[in-house]
RNA sequence: GGGCAGAUACCCAAGUGGCCAAAGGGGGCUGACUGUAAAUCAGCUGGCUGACGCCUUCGGAGGUUCGAAUCCUUCUCUGCCCA
């Protein structure tokens, strides 16, 4: 029977971890935590690794803990950040902690007998401990030294604007609360990205100076697409798990154009295929790569995931309608629904009437431009459709004629943007 | 506290009296080709206008000048050096 590390390191998942790691993984059922940052009221398509990551360990027998910062999020993590962060308030941090405990729930079975989930939020001892017990239990226990030769900390010092005490201190607390996970939970590994290895490695050292026991840390590697750029990134901002936040559609969108390179591995990190299936739908990439099955089964997988099967159908069937065929032969109806997804914005039925309403007036209220001449421009450049038809006069005006069912108008720009335009009696 | 250098559009960066809505690069957008891809090629990338043109913009404020991103004064901020 395979062991939990052996599946990660299968997938990709094991970029460094401490000694001894794999025999505890194989030997015996242990308690594992990962932090997450409330820095915002959702997670993203970032944290997905590392939520899959527990559900994996989960799965495997262990017992994962979602570790919630509520404690250490008033402070920033300076791991992979080359500027101080913004602090924010206490009152943000702890709304955003309960929204994102909603989505753990998602990933994790926190009913389970044996081994059920825990959510925890280091608010509970980071918000309590005195400053003086702190720096006697904790901070007496590494030289600066050692906090200074971090990577995470050496990269701040390099720059100019450098390293506020704050965020420098961070080390300490993450140390501490692997700490006390420890103590209260026997929580003897904690995970993370790679770019939480100074911080994990802290933990695992103080374990060791104070309790006298051995604990360990395991980190994946830092998601980058083929493209360099971190996953869930894009020109249109970050993918959220949220539904408000990011459609279910542009999520399910969003895996669709994964690169050919990049889909088997992702594949493996967030969906729970065999490697059978995944070896299939590798050799499908090769053969056939325009078909990309690959790419469709990892939107499938994860959207189902996320958003469950109700939003997943949705999502394919908007895909379909809008990249398949045309918008003729769909229904009033049909139209709602598709376009439930797509930004819109609601005009009163009179502007159509009569010489109508200009079409860069349009565009612009859509947000689809931002001003007359650049709506202009992109017509030059063929770039705008109406109702999926290209617009070849850019100072035309839509009338009451061009609404589907006399209620809708598609808007489109480039391949992909939409917008539809509900019309108020 | 003293000295020096700098602040230009989304980012980097040129421009040091009119030819500047401001070179070049990156990024972004659109098109062609495609697989809703990558690569490549082409166009666009301050606002208003059908267009001539007009308006706003080169850290802030004021000034010199027929005319200022460019010169002067002052303020703010950033970096470097000295104390």
């Amino acid at each position: 029977m395979m062991n939990v590390f052996d599946d990660f390191a299968r997938r990709g998942l094991v970029h460094s971890f401490t000694e001894g790691l794999p025999e505890v993984l194989a030997n015996q059922k242990v308690t594992a935590y990962i932090g997450f940052d409330p820095t915002s009221d959702s997670l993203q398509v970032g944290n997905l690794l590392a939520l899959m990551g527990l559900a994996r360990l989960q799965r495997f027998g262990h017992t994962p803990i979602a570790l919630v910062g509520g404690g250490t999020g008033l402070i920033g993590d300076p791991s992979g950040k080359t500027q101080e962060r913004q602090l924010q308030s206490k009152e943000l941090i702890a709304a955003n902690v309960e929204a994102i405990k909603a989505q753990l729930t998602r990933f994790l079975d926190f009913e389970v007998r044996s081994n059920p989930a825990r959510l925890i939020n280091n608010a509970d001892w980071l918000t309590t401990i005195p400053l003086m017990d702190f720096l006697r239990d904790v901070g007496k226990h590494f030289t600066v030294n050692y906090m200074i030769a971090k990577d995470s900390v050496q990269t701040r010092l390099e720059r100019q604007e450098g390293i506020s005490y704050t965020e420098f201190s961070y080390m300490l607390l993450q140390a501490y609360d692997f700490l006390q996970l420890f103590d209260r939970y026997g929580c003897i590994l904690q995970a993370g990205g790679s770019d939480q290895w100074g911080n994990i490695t802290a933990g695992v050292e103080l374990i060791r100076r104070v309790r006298g026991m051995r604990a360990y840390g395991l980190v994946y590697p830092l998601v980058t697409g083929a493209d360099g750029v971190k996953l869930g990134k894009t020109e249109q901002g970050t993918i959220w798990l949220d539904p408000k936040r990011t459609s279910p559609y542009r999520f399910y969108q969003f895996w669709l154009n994964q690169a050919d390179a990049d889909v088997i591995c992702y594949l493996g990190y967030f969906t729970w295929l065999s490697y059978e299936e995944i070896a299939e739908l590798e050799q499908a990439v090769r053969e056939r790569p325009e078909q990309r099955e690959a790419q469709r089964r990892l939107a499938r997988e994860v959207t189902r995931l996320v958003h469950g099967e109700q939003a997943l159908a949705d999502a394919e069937r908007a895909s379909q309608a809008l990249f398949g065929g045309s918008l003729e032969g769909l229904s009033v109806a049909e139209i709602e629904d598709v376009f439930a997804e797509a930004p819109s914005s609601e005009v009163p039925r009179i502007a159509f009437e009569g010489p109508g309403k200009p079409l860069l007036d349009l565009l612009v209220e859509a947000g689809l431009v931002k001003s007359k001449g650049e709506g202009r421009r992109l017509v030059a450049a063929g770039g705008v459709y109406v109702n999926n038809v290209r617009v070849e006069d850019a100072s035309q005006a839509i009338s009451t004629a061009q609404l589907i069912g006399g209620r809708f108008l598609v808007l489109r720009t480039g391949k992909k943007q939409y917008h539809l335009v509900r019309t108020l009696v």
